[in-house]
DNA sequence: CTATAGATGCCCT
DNA sequence: GGGCATCTATAGC
């Protein structure tokens, strides 16, 4: 397939259900599709709900730094940040600008362009390993600090959120989030149920 | 299969 | 200096 052009069968997400309560907002983007401009695509089948200054869990909570300056920007930016040092994380920014709101996706089922995803997640052997957690999913997308603050909803970005035509679950299963030690008991992480693409979660070590 | 250590950058006290 | 919205390799069962 030729790069550059959206497939047909993609078409931009919709720019009003970004706008809501964030954790509504997240549920909808379930079974959504992300894609790069180089042909790499996935469904959206884990995501976590983070608020503003509201969420004591949210890099937002003590209001703008240099990191996370983008999750004051309008609904449909994109919001990356490098986690523990190494890897990058991608967001969703949702809600009325400067409420900070954002949606973490946490991994994606990966429907087009699994060679260069392979290529570069060389260790990886199970497909299912490609991208079901938020770095991987970053690292086999190829999404870095460098498509911060892109629109993705513009059709002339490079990483770009779109629908297929396939809708949210109408049931999602529902955790608390993973790797976070405040307001842990918000039930903001969304999974598509059974899917298999879906990240391993909270480590065992839970005590 | 589970458990643990270590890599590493940015923001906070 | 400590704490992370993590991942991988390695050790053990």
């Amino acid at each position: 397939m030729s790069a550059g052009a959206a497939p047909h069968r993609l078409r931009p997400f919709d720019r009003g259900a970004l706008d809501g309560p964030v954790d509504e907002v997240a549920r909808g983007l379930l079974n959504s599709v992300v894609a790069v401009d180089d042909g790499r695509w996935g469904r959206v089948v884990e995501v976590e709900a983070y608020g503003g200054a509201d969420d004591p869990a949210s890099h937002a909570h003590r209001g703008a730094t240099a990191r996370n300056a983008s999750m004051f920007a309008s609904a449909g930016v994109l919001y990356v940040y490098r986690s523990y040092g190494l890897h990058w994380c991608a967001n969703v920014v949702v809600g009325a600008r400067d409420s900070a709101a954002a949606v973490l996706l946490r991994a994606v089922e990966p429907l087009e362009g699994l060679a260069a995803m392979h290529a570069v997640r060389a260790a990886v052997r199970r497909p299912e390993d490609l991208a079901n957690g938020p770095g991987k999913l970053c690292s086999a997308l190829g999404i870095t600090g460098e498509d911060d603050g892109v629109d993705l909803l513009a059709a002339g970005s490079r990483v770009r959120l779109c629908s297929d035509g396939t809708p949210p679950p109408e049931r999602p299963r529902v955790t608390a989030r993973v790797g976070i030690t405040r307001a842990e008991e918000r039930p903001w992480r969304f999974l598509v149920p059974d899917s298999r693409w879906v990240s391993r979660g909270r480590p065992a070590h839970v005590a």
